[in-house]
DNA sequence: TCAATATTATTAACAGTGTTAATTTTATGC
DNA sequence: GCATAAAATTAACACTGTTAATAATATTGA
């Protein structure tokens, strides 16, 4: 009956929501079963009619925010060219998102996924983004497939590694200094 | 009393052994108040006798961590000349503790601290092993000052970042790649 | 040595967590 | 309206950190 079936995808979104809501305001560690399940109008044991545990409602959300910064990254950095300039702009608009979603970048690079395949999706996101980047790159010749190699190892290592000092060890303190620290990195980085 | 205090020490290092053993073998996850307790033979109030709370305990654990790391990284490489061949010894000896001891790198870079101090000793502990031989470096010219400053931050980022990718996201999936990766990130960071 | 005191360690309790089983409420088909 | 199927709920269990009250031990003074 497709009305039934309607009716649970209805029901499992909001607990679905419900998630995303906390983890993006009070972060994964306000995260608790009865917590979703008051935001979502029901009562802590519902939860399991409909999901297998708290961490496949975890790894639902994961999903859902990679679609969401992909957009933000892709609005807010409008396409200009391919190339050096839209790599930064890139990278700028992807640590943006998680400044402002700190518990989103526990959700991709701390916590434990549920799922192998989503764990994977997440850890590459970054460098897909800058794919067609990289080709054009290539194609022209400003860099050699060996010198690429290189680069993006250093350029998503470190983004991950300015990323968790910022967030988790509050370095540096001002955000005006980790912006410039963003920006000497992203130079230094990609220059030939 | 000077006997009393002397006790009072000891019954501390029970309880902070038994926090450390716990955090290098199960890891942060398996910590519990009454874990530690059991461990160090007394019950889990007796613990609030001594420490404020649980994250005091964690925090003189980190402490304790750090020297072991130091010590780890100044035996394991022995100290040969200054510059870049030491960079790399040190950084390969600093990421095999964490490989090691995986619980000690969420203390290091993810853990809340309650110790301010603490936060900031950790975060620039890597970089304060190697000022030796950027010194050095500098001093013989083979780096500009401003070169050092720009390969210093790309080299601590990308470390954590590497890490925080292995031990968190088991990417990559072989111990082998990962070393591997290492060597290629150590080469082109600390080239010319 | 024995009672009073000070110190140390313990148990009981509270509010919270994830999860499961049993039970109650609601909706459906006849 | 009634029996049945489905959905939602409460009760319970084993955990968590932390505090207050109690029990056990050690120390002191006479």
């Amino acid at each position: 009956m497709t009305n039934k079936a309607l009716q649970e995808e209805r029901t499992r979104s909001y607990f679905i929501e419900a998630t995303k809501e906390i983890l993006k305001g009070e972060g994964s560690k306000a995260l608790s079963v009865r917590n979703i399940a008051e935001r979502a109008g029901y009562s802590y044991a519902t939860l399991y009619n409909y999901f297998k545990d708290q961490t496949e409602l975890v790894s639902l959300s994961v999903l859902e925010f990679k679609d969401e910064c992909r957009d933000t990254v892709n609005k807010s950095f409008r396409k200009s060219d391919p190339g050096l300039e839209e790599i930064k702009g890139i990278v700028k608009a992807y640590i943006s998102y998680f400044v402002q979603y700190p518990g989103v970048f526990d959700l991709f690079y701390i916590e434990k996924l549920a799922s192998k395949s989503v764990n994977d999706e997440v850890i590459n996101f970054l460098d897909t983004l800058c794919q067609e980047d990289w080709d054009y790159l290539m194609s022209i010749q400003h860099f050699t497939i060996e010198e690429v190699v290189g680069i993006r190892s250093i350029l998503n290592k470190s983004v991950i590694g300015v990323l968790l000092s910022y967030l988790k060890r509050g370095t540096p303190s001002e955000y005006s200094a980790f912006v410039k620290e963003i920006d000497l990195l992203l130079e230094n980085v990609l220059k030939k």
